[in-house]
Formats: structure tokens, C-alpha cells, sequence
DNA sequence: ACAAGATTTGACACGCGCGTCATTTTTCTG
DNA sequence: CAGAAAAATGACGCGCGTGTCAAATCTTGT
């Protein structure tokens, strides 16, 4: 394996996370990625066995990406409420992209119940953000930004909250109104007590 | 269509509906419920012709279902706290039962539909209860059970810490004591303010 | 330029789910 | 009870997705 190859694997990769994206994960086929990587069917199977070891793999790309954005948001040392407001806008620019992300695939991946639960990526994403929105809220409180009895409680609710959400744009539709009120109303809960 | 062919109908449904919660929608072939249902291919073809039609009929029963048990709960007239306790106790019965309920193939089924928002299932059942809870909550502002500026966000709140719980549920795995503190974290802000 | 090695191709065989329909079985009716 | 009507059967043809592999093509080293 050349760094051609690994090259090679990565523009698969790339592509076939767009055709995951457009169709979902169980729609998808090894025919579809064929035809958007425009290379053989057999090229393909050199690189991936199934489009489940694909898709795992572009989890990975992804959660390495998102890693990375989390990271940087958490570099700025602005204030807590600031940080928040901006870590919910952030939620809601992804929520309300319908045509642009994996949410879809994920779930349906996440449903499929004969896999490891090792790999949780949703899990593990959730447990991330909780930790970080609670170290907010606790941070928050101490300047007296906040108000909260229960900064861990509160931040797993906030995370359902955008949970609920996040599956509601993609099942019944969510305006970006509905979500501006909603996000406003988790500040709002914070800041009054 | 005889009264015959309706019974034959009804025992296709509820088995199917057997089917679909055991392997959710997508994987659910019409092979599955011909041999769930111990007949002939071309028997069931005889009343649906599709599995997507099956899961429509399906969801419209389970629906019927549902509307009734609503309506029983908001006759009993307990105390809006009460009545709201019972409601999420519901909500943590259902959405705890993974291996007998509808939800994961409904989400399956709710993301492949594009177009008919007309019969949109889980858009219903959402804005109705929301429409219960926050009749709730005005009732518990009226007689002093509950402290709340505006029902309406509070109510919409809640719900979507349902679904976020429930889609948890279904994909990262939740535990009844997760469950509960969500669903006191709940109640307690409604009883503080 | 040439051969050995590495890479890529796409035709192929296989299995599966679908929807049909000629045939058989059951039920109705006079 | 016979004949008609209705209901049920399951074998069949079709399309599609899968995974493979011998052959074709491209890359190297000399």
C-alpha cells in the first residue's frame, strides 16, 4: 500500500460520504459508489469489502473533523454564555442543513441492531458534548452568568433537547424559526433561574 | 369483500405488525410476513400489495390505538401535576420498551418518505401532544401547581426532550435512571419556576 | 525496450425479493 | 349435490445487488 493507494482510498472515501449524504445509508449500494467514484466494480472491492465497512469508515473521517471543530471551539476563552450561544447556533446550522449531512445515514446505520455497540459514534459525540456544555454551565455559574442548581442535569437536557430536534428536522420538518425559539429558550432558562 | 376477507385482513396486519417490530421497516420483506402469517405469496398479495402499504395500514391501526388511550388519559381529571407525571411515566414505559414498539421502524419509514407530509404519523402524534401538556401546564398555572411564563415554549420543550430521549433510546441506549432524572429534571422546573 | 510485478477491469454466477397468474381448493348458491 | 364464484396457492420470470477472478492494462526496474 503506496501512498497512492491510501490516496486513492481517501477519494473513495470523500466521494462515497456524498452518496451517503444524497441516499441515506440503506439505499445505498456498492453499484452507487462505483458510479460516483467512476471506477470498477472490482477497483472498489480492493478498497472496501461492503459499503458498512465503508461507511464506518467515513464515520471516522468525520469524527475526526468534527474532533477538530469541537476543539477549536473550546480554544476561545470567551465567556461562558457567549461560548454557548455560539456552541447552540452551530447546532442549529447543522439541524437545519437537511441536504448536507449524514444525520440520516447515521441514524439508519444506528438502527441496524447486529453490530458492536464498541463504535457508538452517537454515543460517543453525546457524551462529548455533555461534558463540554456542563463544564460551560459550571463555569457560567461561577462568574455569575449562570444560574443552575444542576450544570450536569441541565446540560444533558439541553443535549435531548437538540436530540429531539435534530430528529425532528429530519422526520417531520422543523422551521428555523421553531429552532431560534427553542435555543432561545435553553439561554433563557440558564440566565433567570 | 366479505366479512371473511376483513378478518383475514386484520390477522395479516397484526402479524405484520409482529414483524415490524421485530426487524424494523426497511429489513421487513414480503416473504417475512407471508411466512410470519403462514400463508401464500400470492395470498397476501391478495391484500397488499406492498410492504409499504402493509406498514401504512399498520401505523393507521396503532394510531387508532393511541388516540384512544389520549383520550382516556385527559378524562381522569387529577391535578395537572398529576396527570403530566402520569403522561412522562407513560413516555418512559414507552420509549424504555425496545423490543415492542414501532418506533425504529417508524423513524425508518419517516425518513424514506419525501413527499406525503399529508399522513405524516410522527408530525400528529408530536403536535397533539404538545397541544395536552401545554393545557396542562396553563391549568397548573391557573389552580398554583406550576410556575411558567409561557406554556407554549415549555410544553414544545418538553416534547422535544421526549423525542431526543426516545431516538436515544433507540440508538445509544438509555437507562430507566437516565430516564428519570430527565423526567424529574422536568417536572421540577415546572414546580420551581 | 521488455519482462516481471502491481493494479484495475468488467463479465459472470449466484442469491434474493418482487409481482404475476394458471391452477387448485374452498365456499357459496340454487 | 352440482356448478359457479371466490379465495388461495406456489412456481415462474424478472431485475438487481453481490462478490469473484481471469484477463487486460499500467508501472517498474534493468
Amino acid at each position: 500500500m503506496g501512498k497512492k493507494s491510501e490516496r486513492k482510498k481517501q477519494f473513495i472515501r470523500e466521494t462515497a460520504r456524498k452518496v451517503f449524504i444524497e441516499k441515506g445509508y440503506k439505499n445505498v449500494t456498492m453499484k452507487d459508489v462505483v458510479e460516483a467514484c467512476e471506477i470498477s466494480r472490482g477497483g472498489l472491492y480492493l478498497y472496501y469489502g461492503s459499503t458498512t465497512e465503508l461507511f464506518l469508515d467515513v464515520l471516522q473521517m468525520e469524527a475526526q473533523d468534527t474532533d477538530d471543530a469541537f476543539s477549536e471551539a473550546v480554544v476561545n476563552n470567551a465567556s461562558p454564555a457567549d461560548i454557548l450561544a455560539l456552541f447552540l447556533q452551530e447546532q442549529k446550522k447543522e439541524l437545519l442543513r437537511k441536504e448536507d449531512t449524514l444525520a440520516v445515514a447515521t441514524y439508519e446505520f444506528a438502527f441496524d441492531r447486529e453490530k458492536p455497540d464498541k463504535e457508538n459514534y452517537l454515543l460517543r459525540q453525546f457524551q462529548e458534548a455533555v461534558l463540554i456544555i456542563e463544564h460551560l454551565i459550571t463555569e457560567g455559574v461561577r462568574v455569575g452568568e449562570f444560574v443552575c442548581d444542576d450544570p450536569h442535569a441541565a446540560a444533558r437536557n439541553i443535549m435531548y433537547v437538540i436530540e429531539g430536534l435534530k430528529i425532528s428536522a429530519h422526520t417531520m420538518g422543523v422551521t428555523e424559526q421553531t429552532v431560534d425559539e427553542e435555543m432561545r429558550y435553553l439561554m433563557q432558562r440558564l440566565t433567570n433561574g
